[in-house]
DNA sequence: CTGAAAGCGCTTACAG
DNA sequence: CTGAAAGCGCTTACAG
């Protein structure tokens, strides 16, 4: 069934048709024999041929670097809403935490299947750089800042100095810190920016001592935890730059018998369900995920449908939430 | 750069091109040619064109119920990796559990965007069976069993059964439910069913006043908890349909100064991370999400490029994670 | 092994 | 307000 058949059956020409569908620059009988063929057929056009013909698709295509993760199926799940209320799709392109891969759906996206691309970053390399600079298409990044294209991005660096700055204020002296690979700006550097500017704030120098990097999960949160322990430093608190790592914390001062927070007070980023459900509960900083991929749809909309090629930075702010592990 | 271009920076005709770039049934000499001209410009062929031609997309469509649940994004991510192995892309519908837009989506890619279409399912209504029944595509179901297409599901009788038997074995004698709505067959029917099952085997009626129903959020199970409680009924064990269930329960009865295990034993399915992070932690059925993602992804590339298109229905297992919360 | 030609299903100036 | 015609960028029989 294509467009040419429903002009038939409806007495018009196809062109008719498609601007029934499009512009609707008809009179009301064809509009209505029109409308009745095509409820009757169920007829829709096909988009490839109306992609190519348009050199449009009204589809997004959103670049992450893993769908199962808490933190990135909220942004996903932001973007996927905003974008249905616009009349948009969405292309999904997971790279298992793979810069490779990532890159190669930049350069597919470039020239196929999509009008514009959102990308939920972790580490905006050189090659990225070069990607932003010249993208043909408007590209919005999530997570991350950059002034090279549009971006929505969070206050790392004020959650985790609220988190660390709320730790002191409950008395801890010596906080040690697990933070991941500084390349990674937000979750990296800036948190690790955040805890340095509160010890600061109350003329405490940091410790090299007390700082270890550690990988995203669990099971690292778990052993640089043990290897703080072992290293004999002293230490009354743990700030840790995401909730995984930290339950991770948790189950390793839980094994050596600290209690928390009576030994040790420990707080991280994120909250996550599991910060809420723990025993005791995990404080930690929200950063509205889901938000961030709402604006990020947001302003992709506004360039593709109003042409307002405002190149913005949006940081959206955070709320530290105070739970049983700093009291 | 479309492929005209190409041919003519290379000295030969676009059909010589599109040889090149498909069944590659071209002389050495023009292959070199062409492949220098095609490196040296970065062309790629548009994919709306070629679909328009080939009437194939090489994407999927992916509806799925909610990305942002620990459960679905292991499936797509399955899902994604398997695809991607393939040459394949996902395009993703995501419904917010609204069944009618599922449909929507279902209607969407009839006709669009797709080669072929992976449905992770809550609940299959009759509007469900009409599609499935004449659908003009290969349609995988994952997650609820059906007969009119393939499909890939879990074993959810078979593992609240064994959780349930567990519990029994534990010593529990009154063990109250709390599941969800029936509608969905996997998670709420057959769970229900493997909770019967197992205090069958037991020679223990059911007893409809421990009987709950609660969506699936950790604020109803907490709320269907304290109701049990304040029913007075007898109970020193609680089986849950989910883990989020069953952390909103762990939570009520803590609140209740109701020890687990030592005056309920608890246990849910899921497997999620939070299972293993809570204290105590939650014995918890694992149902292999990720490889139903991948299985369900297998079974439609074999479809689509083998055109075996078997109707197969793929029952996964189920492993009991037995932990704390039921010693 | 190669090229000219037709056509996939649309949309959009253009002429009326 | 409407239709005939051209063309988006590919691929694929067909003839050579």
């Amino acid at each position: 069934m294509n467009i040419s058949q429903i002009a038939k059956l409806a007495g018009v020409s196809p062109a008719t048709v498609s601007r029934y569908l499009n512009d609707g620059y008809v009179s009301k009988e064809k509009k209505a024999i029109i409308k009745k063929v095509i409820d009757e057929t169920g007829y829709s056009p096909l988009a490839s041929a109306q992609n190519l013909r348009q050199r449009k698709s009204s589809v997004i295509g959103v670049i992450v670097p893993k769908i199962s993760s808490e933190s990135i199926s909220r942004v996903v799940d932001g973007i996927s809403v905003e974008l249905k209320g616009s009349g948009y799709h969405l292309f999904l392109g997971n790279t298992n935490n793979n810069v490779a891969e990532e890159l190669d759906y930049l350069n597919l996206f470039q020239s196929n299947y999509v009008d514009g691309v959102i990308l939920i970053a972790t580490e905006l390399t050189p090659k990225h750089m070069k990607f932003m600079k010249h993208y043909p298409k408007p590209l919005v990044v999530v997570g991350q800042y950059t002034e090279l294209v549009p971006c929505v991005y969070h206050n790392d660096k004020g959650g985790a100095r609220a988190a660390v700055s709320h730790m002191l204020k409950q008395g801890c002296h010596r906080i040690a810190f697990l933070g991941v690979m500084e390349e990674d700006v937000s979750a990296g550097f800036e948190r690790h920016n955040g805890y340095r500017e509160a010890l600061k704030a109350c003329h405490i120098k940091e410790n090299p001592a007390l700082i270890y990097q550690v990988d995203f999960s669990i099971t690292d949160g778990y052993r640089a935890t043990q290897e703080l322990i072992n290293s004999g430093q002293p230490f009354d608190g743990l700030f840790c730059a995401t909730d995984n790592i930290a339950i991770g914390a948790m189950n390793c001062l839980r094994f050596n018998n600290l209690d928390i927070p009576g030994n040790v007070r420990i707080a991280s980023v994120g909250d996550s369900i599991v910060s809420k459900a723990i025993q005791p509960s995990l404080t930690s900083v929200h950063l509205y995920y889901k938000t961030s991929g709402e604006e990020a749809a947001v302003i992709m909309m506004d360039i593709l449908d109003k042409h307002q090629s405002v190149n913005k930075q949006l940081r959206l702010g955070y709320e530290l939430c105070e739970r049983e592990s700093t009291y």
